[in-house]
DNA sequence: GTCCATGCAAACGATTTGCATGCGT
DNA sequence: ACGCATGCAAATCGTTTGCATGGAC
């Protein structure tokens, strides 16, 4: 993936604590903000823990990435992409994607249709043990 | 309800704070740790806000209370019922239950199986604008 | 050259902790 | 009477802010 463009595309500036923290978010699938600084301090020692949380939140105003509330532990982060649900494991806090079946879309539309509530996003979150883990 | 033996169930002494907490996270539906400290001061003044935090932390490693995590708002705490859906409105933070269709729960099996992934509870928030904020 | 992004340190808000006292059992 | 729960204040943690400097365009 080009981070460059990607950051051209949402009127953003390019610079060097952008890229990284896109690309270790794009590596990492889901990442939260203190292993992002973490681990592009051991290359770019000079980031500052401010310049990531300032960055997240631009990023995740305009739309390029998303946040995932997990239940008592701190926010992880992923690049936008199609809706897809997440196995969370809770022994080790792993993430996993999975596809969302469109079928699953129709039920939460018909349900909202009736209640006539706008749909913007949708969360779905399985929590539970990993096979690794087990 | 009867919070006094639903307390007694978990093996917690009754106090007032909990009586209360309980009763109002039961009449709310949801409600955040603020919001909990603030309506139950008025009629119980001496109530102090570490108490608040320290019974939720406990009704929630129970099972008592559930914790609803919200995108960039804080966390709200509901009675722990049979796993259901959650309609969050963006515009005014309201949570509206929705019944869980069981075909729902067969198609997140169906994933988990594949992956020998071992689930323990579910997750399923869809947000938008409710019908009173559109 | 202009303006926005960065880095630092201070400020802030939410949550947790320690400890003496009170209350449920 | 014992032990857990409470209330208070201090401590801690995560996050935000203000401001001077640097870098992208």
């Amino acid at each position: 993936m080009n981070y460059n463009s990607l950051l051209k595309s949402y009127n953003l500036k390019v610079t060097q604590p952008r890229i990284k923290i896109l690309q270790l978010i794009d590596q990492r699938g889901h990442i939260a903000i203190d292993d992002i600084y973490n681990e592009i301090s051991q290359i770019y020692e000079k980031l500052s823990l401010a310049t990531v949380y300032k960055n997240i939140l631009t990023m995740r105003n305009i739309g390029l990435i998303i946040e995932i509330p997990i239940v008592g532990k701190k926010p992880k982060y992923e690049l936008t992409k199609n809706s897809h649900l997440h196995f969370i494991c809770k022994e080790c806090g792993a993430i996993e994607d999975k596809e969302i079946i469109d079928n699953l879309k129709d039920i939460f539309k018909t349900i909202a249709l009736k209640d006539q509530f706008i749909i913007s996003s949708l969360q779905n979150n399985i929590y539970g043990v990993c096979l690794k883990c087990q």
